[in-house]
RNA sequence: CGGGGUGUAGCGUAGCCCGGUCAUCGCGCCUGCUUUGGGAGCAGGAGGUCGCAGGUUCGAAUCCUGCCACCCCGACCA
């Protein structure tokens, strides 16, 4: 038995490793941290970039591509900005290798080739983006631009974990550049909101939508928006943020625009961001002792046909069955894979594609032939259903909608069951102890008391939640006057 | 970088304390036959610089020294 990790035990590693993701472990140090997405997982990340990517157009957006390097002048330029990231930068300093004298067969950096200027791999990319819309911006009539880009960006961190923060991660940047405040204010919203609406209706994982406190922020923002999801073990996740960004990169980079009555100011920003992160979240919001559970809308297949047969002829004959079952599905766009190989039984079968979160799989053998039905078995809640043939389409499809709701709803239950108000800080340390996920808890506003939360129970603010209503209460740490509540807990 | 732990076949491991047929076992892999409605059985087979480099010793996976890597806990974080 090789699997049995639930996504309690906290050891996602092992688990992403059977089936998505290889965690590369070279002998060089220097791809620490980093991962190797399989083709299984590969397949799940273009599903979302395709639906993200529809979203973004619909919303007025379009894609463009940035260098991976950023002089370090230009990285420097928004002070806070580089201060934030400046202690998780990769630093390209030199150009060349040669042959080692001393180690013959072996290389060592060129001395000689030593750059002029060093190079940040980008941790993200505001700096170069901006350095370019300088160039770019001229009038209001320029304005808005709004792009998009599909990129790997390198942070440097002391500790990694797999997907949820490894060296090098793919993730989706927009940069957009406005004329007034509201406008990129109103974008930051939205950009949320698509965000939102992607993780919940597409992901099946529902995301409190907040803003986040100054020390929360992106370094270099005014205001950060952001998702917070709840794993199954408690701890909260940043799905996805969306930055209001100020004024602050136009003054940095020199950014400026006529108005459209002749006078200059300087460009508004905003910037917002998911990752391959958002995979981790998936896995850790659905997945079950038998392995991941896919939402039927990220499945690289639906539906898993399986023969199960004696000998060759009987394979050829369900084989016939299950290619016609195969297109009739195709045709309403219904993802299916046949698994007609030889060397391996339905039994193995059937729990590979558990461990790998098929929604749906059709077992098809001699008995199922003789009634013209065949077996469906859910993935989520593990059921079994002897189907007729001709029925087969409609329940698919239904059973595929079904699924998707089943699997948002129980994760939101689970998420509500886990928001707990809390009155006293000794309460809130036993539910931070004992309970986990989110506390709804008074703060007075202030980084103090804050910082003070942080220190004794190690949860953070993780947001202040968009629709959280004014009520008049105490701080749960200083007992000093508090207009509302916010959201507490642990995060990854 | 501080505190703790680990490194033996593709993966997971036994052996280390007490040096000497110790390189163990399981999974996986290969071949053959029988199997096929929930991870098949039997028989045979391939596969290892015991993390690296020194040292002690007649003899080192085992003891000593140094180095490297990884994991967990802290500081950092999408």
């Amino acid at each position: 038995m090789a699997n049995k990790l639930t996504p309690r035990d906290q050891d996602y590693s092992k688990w992403y490793n059977e089936i998505v993701v290889q965690a590369d472990l070279a002998e060089n140090s220097a791809v620490r941290g980093c991962m190797v997405i399989k083709p299984y997982g590969y397949a799940i990340w273009e599903k979302m970039q395709a639906e993200l990517d529809k979203m973004f157009k619909a919303t007025g957006h379009e894609n463009a591509y940035f260098p991976l390097f950023v002089p370090k002048s230009l990285f420097e330029a928004e002070e806070k900005n580089a201060e934030g990231f400046a202690k998780e930068c990769a630093v390209v300093t030199h150009y060349r290798l040669k042959n080692d004298e001393a180690r013959p067969g072996k290389l060592m950096v060129d001395p000689e080739a030593k750059l002029e200027e060093e190079l940040v791999v980008r941790p993200t990319s505001e700096a170069v983006i901006w350095n370019t819309y300088k160039t770019w911006i001229q009038s209001y009539r320029d304005l808005p631009i709004l792009i998009n880009q599909w990129a790997n960006v390198v942070r440097w961190e002391m500790r990694t974990r797999l997907f949820l923060r490894t060296a090098e991660f793919l993730w989706q940047e927009g940069h957009t550049a406005h004329a007034t405040k509201q406008e990129a204010l109103e974008e930051t919203k939205l950009m949320n909101q698509v965000y939102t609406d992607f993780v919940e209706n597409f992901m099946a994982i529902p995301v409190i939508q907040g803003t986040k406190t100054a020390s929360e922020r992106f370094a270099g923002a005014e205001e950060t928006y952001c998702i917070e999801a709840l794993m199954q073990d408690g701890k909260a996740l940043q799905a996805g943020t969306s930055h209001f960004l100020g004024q602050n990169f136009a003054k940095a980079f020199d950014v400026k625009f006529a108005t459209d009555t002749g006078k200059l100011d300087f460009v508004w920003a905003t910037s917002w961001g998911v990752s391959t992160r958002l995979i981790g979240a998936l896995i850790m919001t659905h997945s079950d002792d038998n392995g991941l559970v896919l939402p039927p809308n990220l499945a690289p297949y639906q539906v898993v046909i399986v023969p199960i047969y004696k000998g060759e002829d009987q394979q050829k004959e369900i084989a016939q069955v299950a290619q016609k079952i195969k297109s009739k599905l195709e045709e309403k766009n219904i993802r299916v894979k046949f698994d007609n190989r030889d060397k391996f039984k339905p039994g193995f079968k059937f729990h590979e594609y558990e461990l790998k979160g098929v929604p749906l799989r059709i077992a098809i053998g001699p008995k199922d032939l003789e009634h013209e039905r065949v077996e469906i078995a859910r993935r989520d809640i593990l059921t079994k259903s002897s189907v007729s043939q001709v029925e087969i389409v409609n329940y698919v499809e239904e059973q595929l909608q079904e699924m998707q709701q089943a699997l948002f709803d129980k994760a939101k239950r689970f998420r509500e069951e886990n928001i707990t108000k809390v009155e006293t800080f000794a309460e809130f340390q036993s539910v931070i102890k004992e309970k986990g996920g989110f506390i709804s808890a008074h703060w007075d506003g202030t980084q103090e008391s804050e910082e003070a939360i942080k220190k004794t129970t190690k949860a953070t603010i993780r947001c202040i939640p968009l629709d959280a209503k004014e009520e008049v209460g105490s701080c749960v740490y200083s007992g000093k006057p508090s207009k509302m509540r916010v959201l507490f807990a642990k995060a990854y």
